[in-house]
DNA sequence: AATGCGGGGAC
DNA sequence: GTCCCAGCATT
């Protein structure tokens, strides 16, 4: 068989079995004409990120009924739609998704991959995933699904990304673009996974070069650990942890989000700098939190404070999991035996 | 090519 | 603890 041939036979088998297995999702609902809505791909896709489907899946259903349209989210202040995002991480993407959101209220919405990767948020990725399962357009994905069920299918360890778009490009099924993409990516979610590939439930096992050798799991190599920094931060709590004094955090960490008063560094240098900072006093300490964040490990000393900032409604803001944590240490409930004001 | 950017699931 | 997740922007 050549390699022609050998290719037909590959889309084939992984085509059929999607037709079979494909995962149910939300944002794979389409219309009379059997057209999906790019507004949902594009959400979908850009909260599916770095972020696992169960998960992503919450928040979809969340955000798309609270912001149906681009134009009812281009129309939403940021902080709302940074208040649906809370909690989701990587806030840049719904920064993006907003200034995105936008440009397209007023220019419209691209209709292929060039005019998709133009926009904040939208990578190769992105752009390809949209094209294909929305316009049919034939762009091959690569993402950490492609990469480890090329790697293995083709028993390269420390597959380049390079390598792979190029692998990705070449089985391409050009018929049905979105489908092969999201084949590729159901087998890799849910039979070639990372620990234990249960390559007996996969239609590919006769073309899987890393199957073939009896070790499949060890493709690809483990990338590098991330280097985590210690990083050790002393917050106050002016107020209570239903009303307290919020700053919003500027920059890219966090950035957009409502938190307490913060100030990097140890007790006896950070303390002194945020009550100077806030004309705060009397500081007793609530307790220690530690927060990691994949390259940092935050142990937060949280303080109450007395001063005169005003206080806002804490549940309305957008805030991350770091101040939940510091907020969760002085319980609404036992506020009025705990609260000093 | 490397690094910063969240948070959680699965083991 | 480990590795990974429908990546992108910046350098």
């Amino acid at each position: 068989m050549d390699g022609s041939a050998q290719l037909k036979k590959l889309r084939a088998a992984l085509l059929t079995w999607f037709d079979r297995s494909a995962r149910d999702l939300p944002w794979r609902m389409v219309d009379a004409a059997g057209k999906r809505d790019p507004y949902r791909v594009w959400v979908s896709e850009i909260l599916l990120q770095q972020t696992q489907v169960v998960r992503g899946r919450i928040y979809f259903e969340h955000f798309v009924e609270q912001f149906p349209s681009v134009e009812a989210l281009a129309a939403a202040p940021l902080e709302d739609v940074l208040k649906a995002w809370e909690g989701c991480g990587y806030y840049a993407r719904a920064r993006n998704l907003h200034k995105a959101a936008a440009r397209m209220a007023a220019e419209g919405m691209p209709m292929t991959y060039v005019g998709w990767l133009a926009l904040p948020g939208v990578g190769p990725y992105t752009a390809a995933a949209i094209s294909s399962l929305a316009y049919g357009e034939a762009r091959a994905v690569n993402d950490g699904n492609v990469r480890r069920v090329l790697s293995r299918l083709h028993a390269e360890a420390q597959p380049t990304a390079v390598w792979v778009q190029q692998q990705a490009d070449t089985l391409l099924d050009p018929q049905r673009p979105g489908d092969w993409n999201e084949a590729l990516m159901d087998l890799g979610a849910t039979v070639c996974l990372p620990k234990t590939p249960n390559c007996p439930a996969c239609p590919l096992t006769e073309q899987c070069a890393a199957f073939q050798s009896g070790t499949p799991k060890l493709y690809p190599l483990p990338k590098p650990a991330a280097k985590v920094r210690a990083v050790e931060a002393v917050a106050l709590l002016i107020g209570d942890a239903e009303c307290a004094y919020l700053e919003q955090r500027g920059g890219t960490l966090l950035g957009g989000l409502y938190g307490l008063p913060l100030e990097e560094g140890s007790i006896q240098t950070a303390l002194p700098r945020l009550l100077e900072r806030l004309s705060a006093h009397s500081p007793q300490l609530l307790g220690t939190v530690s927060h990691s964040m994949t390259h940092r490990q935050i142990t937060l000393h949280v303080y109450a404070a007395q001063a005169s900032q005003e206080r806002q409604q804490v549940a309305q803001r957008p805030l991350s999991r770091l101040d939940h944590k510091a907020l969760g240490l002085l319980p609404p409930q036992g506020a009025a035996q705990v609260r000093l004001l």
